[in-house]
DNA sequence: TCTTCTCCCACATTTGAAGAGA
DNA sequence: ATCTCTTCAAATGTGGGAGAAG
């Protein structure tokens, strides 16, 4: 269900920018289980990486294709019996680094002749990291966001329209060591790297033997009880949130009862929130509960002019994110969002893209993660409230440009409000860009451009100045 | 004491160089 | 000389265990 070649010049898919998430059943048996991803030292890859396949851009026109994580909400986690638990606020932002993808910039046709993997890219919890890997919270959610930039040379991002899209069963939690075992096990049943860890007659068993020569191994025992789900049925269901509302919990099948006293920390991990989402996300489990018509389909179903305007509100209101619009459920393994360019004016430093306006419009002004926390609501780049905006809309775009005018210089990176993290992630004359960016034959980047790229993580921070109250 | 993180291990896959053969 | 194919070693990626750190 790809859209028309773009070859047909049909004004109307111009500018209609379409990506699909590949091996998208996969991702949905993690995400069923919360999916969790290490990170390390020294970076670690995704499992599933993240690979996608883009339509309707313009064959011969270049783009550069990015991914960043976005944190899902401004809370902390904890893995407790079997579940995540709200641990605390979470920790001050990191250095949000973009992922550029290598073949960066290439033509639409490129793109679109086969699917773009992001394979390579890294996750690491070191903020020290030079290599250009994203640098993560461990305990704490997120969720990959893909931009799409039509730009002819890394230089030039800034001026393009971002399409970007988040995928609801992406989102995972960062960690350095798994929590749920029943991760562990889908990652060595999926991954080939992970293949020596199958069986019994592996490393694992003569390890598990050399260890049984410390008696008394508390640890071992306290993993056990760490995740009570060894001992229950296989049956892969995922881990509930205590911040789940309970009508979705019922729909899962789910039989604890609600924690109460939790009801007023709901969290707005988005993802695990909607239930028009679940709708999807949860077809493996619902196939047996069939309760589908629980949910509430209307966001995905009646895209009425009523609720163009509402929808993004009410996704903030309720933790929800907008269902896609334009959802293409291809088979079980690709789910695709398509980003409609919106009508907003590309004038540089137009009103309506400076952060200071998007602050004015509070929770309204995106429609990728309506839950972010306070920090992310302000980022200028999540701002598609501006222009035309459709229901159930993932993807969604904006001009780059508007959020840091030619005359913005680096000292408002400067600015960023006492108390907020203060390692060492910040000096200016480190790029905060990917290893891949950094070696293009493009060379350094300039200045401003650099800037523009810290802005998923640091130009948007102005608000980390709430951490520090 | 508990939770989280880091290091290391053994195993599997991937990658690229080297060599053989056509 | 060139190309293709195979072999092999090194590099890389993986989850788990043990112990350290806080």
């Amino acid at each position: 269900m790809m859209t028309p070649s773009p070859l047909t010049a049909d004004p109307y898919h111009q500018g209609n920018v379409r990506m699909t998430l590949e091996k998208s059943d996969l991702w949905k048996s993690f995400h069923n289980l919360a999916t969790e991803m290490i990170i390390t030292k020294h970076g670690r890859r995704m499992f599933p990486h993240c690979n996608v396949s883009l339509s309707g851009l313009q064959p011969y026109a270049n783009y550069v294709l990015m991914v960043d994580m976005v944190p899902v909400d401004n809370f902390r986690y904890r893995w407790n019996k079997g579940q995540w638990d709200m641990a605390g606020k979470a920790e001050p932002q990191l250095p949000c680094r973009t992922y550029v993808h290598p073949d960066s910039p290439a033509p639409g046709s490129y793109w679109m002749k086969q699917s773009v993997s992001f394979l390579k890219l890294k996750l690491t919890n070191n903020t020290l990291d030079q290599h250009g890997h994203i640098i993560l919270h461990s305990m704490h959610h997120y969720i990959p966001r893909f931009s799409v930039v039509q730009a002819d040379s890394l230089y030039s991002v800034r001026w393009g329209h971002f399409h970007s899209f988040s995928f609801p069963e992406t989102s995972f939690t960062a960690v350095t060591a798994y929590q749920n075992t029943k991760i562990a096990k889908l990652k060595i049943d999926h991954n080939p790297f992970a293949k020596g860890f199958k069986g019994e007659n592996t490393r694992t068993h003569s390890k598990r033997c050399r260890s049984n020569k410390s008696p008394g191994n508390a640890t071992k025992k306290a993993k056990e009880d760490k995740d009570p789900g060894n001992k229950s049925p296989p049956d892969l269901q995922r881990p509930k949130l205590n911040c789940e509302p309970e009508e979705q919990r019922m729909t899962l099948g789910a039989t604890e009862n609600v924690v109460s006293g939790k009801e007023d920390l709901l969290s707005p991990w988005a993802l695990k929130q909607d239930p028009s989402q679940n709708h999807s996300l949860h077809t493996e489990i619902l196939e047996l509960h069939d309760h589908r018509q629980e949910y509430s389909t209307e966001e995905q179903m009646v895209p009425g002019p009523a609720s163009m305007s509402y929808q993004p509100y009410r996704s903030v209101e309720n933790g929800r994110l907008p269902s896609p619009s334009s959802i293409v459920e291809d088979g079980e393994c690709r789910r695709s969002y398509e980003s409609h360019v919106p009508d907003v004016a590309t004038v540089p430093g137009h009103k309506t893209t400076r952060p200071g306006l998007v602050r004015d419009m509070g929770h309204h002004h995106h429609t990728l993660a309506p839950a972010m926390p306070q920090d992310y609501r302000v980022s200028p780049v999540h701002l598609p409230m501006s222009s035309k905006t459709y229901p159930g809309h993932m993807g969604y775009s904006y001009p780059l440009y508007g959020h840091y005018s030619t005359d913005q210089g680096m000292g408002q990176w400067a600015e960023c409000g006492t108390g907020q993290y203060s390692g060492p992630y910040f000096p200016h004359h480190l790029p905060f860009l990917t290893s891949q960016t950094l070696t293009t034959d493009q060379g350094t980047l300039p200045t401003q451009f650099l800037s523009s790229w810290q802005h998923s993580g640091r130009v948007e921070l102005e608000p980390e100045l709430e951490f520090g109250q």
